[in-house]
DNA sequence: GCGTGGATATATCGTTACGATACGTCTGTG
DNA sequence: CACAGACGTATCGTAACGATATATCCACGC
């Protein structure tokens, strides 16, 4: 999905793609060989993408070969489709972050259900991991007990984060009007994004 | 290291070893039987634990069998050479975490050495981001700039909470006087480890 | 006395994905 | 011109995961 994502925005070479998701996912994850040429041969094999060996984009001085993919009409498809499912495997751990980074490319009815279905399970885990913690709390020493609390602590952040989106979400949704070249809408609750 | 850790503490059957490690570090990574079973092999014949298939602990009632998994001698020295390396494989993300929950059994050095050490390596990271972050967000959309954004403040947490905890390591090093150590220095540095 | 369901417990299998690395090219710097 | 370091494609060996097979124990209702 990540790859499809990419090259859904623009055509490109291997090495790139690998920055691009690197960066975009930065801390933790980060996409490494082993895994993006299989993925790129399979995706070759299954049409999703097609290769382009000349790379005559610019002009001259005889850049040295690298191959450049591009998605097909059946990966734009497959790239349509897999955004819009629903389901663990859009709110799981390792899925989700990819999921939200390409939110731009996705309805908000189905923005909205991710987000909830990832804040959900958050809360189940929180929930489950709190009516442990009294009784283990007592046999843990002061270490583990420390690494718990704050693990406790960043699932809670993260599910104020979502709240947060899905508010934001919300009253997006609400006014379905074109947007008025009136700068009144000073206040206005968008996702904070730093419009530019 | 993990299951090295466990077993210190007591001997245990597979089962149970994994209940504990995954409450133990419960969100996110957890260790599945297709990594514990072939590591308590390798740690049989490496003769840094011993099995024994008769269970004969409390006394009666036929328990159906179990495997106990008990600490050798040379698994303890194990341990104990493991839990005194400082270096990247102490403060790496999918380490340090069950490097910080043994930290009961590790001096004090050690423990603000592999503290700062992954301090150090979260502002490395922290930096090279932000250097980056003035080139990227101008061709990225709202929401890859929202994950950004989150995942570099979830970063900065994180530091202030490794920068807390080495200061508490400190205070406890260093009572600003240079007080004489007139009662015993028996059972002081240990934060009350468990069952004191 | 029987069946059902769920926790306990050990173990393996197929696949994915990672980390390291090989191999080559281009570019900037002293 | 030499050399270091970024760029770029590609594979290999292995660690780890998720799913599943197999089997026992126990509480429950009936």
């Amino acid at each position: 999905m990540a790859v499809l994502g990419l090259l859904h925005e623009s055509p490109m070479h291997g090495y790139e793609l690998r920055k691009r998701l690197n960066l975009m996912l930065g801390w933790g994850r980060l996409l490494s060989y082993g895994s993006l040429y299989p993925t790129l041969k399979k995706m070759l094999r299954a049409s999703w993408i097609t290769e382009d060996r000349s790379a005559t984009q610019g002009a001259i001085t005889s850049r040295r070969p690298r191959i450049v993919y591009r998605l097909t009409e059946t990966g734009e498809r497959q790239f349509v489709a897999l955004m819009s499912e629903v389901g663990p495997t859009a709110w799981e751990d390792g899925n989700f972050d990819i999921r939200f980074a390409f939110f731009g490319r996705t309805d908000m009815e189905i923005r909205l259900r991710v987000l909830e279905g990832r804040r959900t399970r958050l809360q189940e885990r929180l929930e489950k991991v709190q009516s442990q913690l009294s009784l283990t709390q007592k046999e843990m020493d002061q270490y583990a007990a420390e690494l718990q609390r704050h693990g406790v602590e960043s699932v809670e952040r993260e599910v104020r984060w979502l709240s947060d989106l899905i508010n934001a979400e919300r009253s997006q949704q609400a006014p379905t009007a074109p947007e008025p070249a009136e700068p009144s809408a000073t206040t206005k609750t968008r996702p904070q994004g730093r419009n530019g």
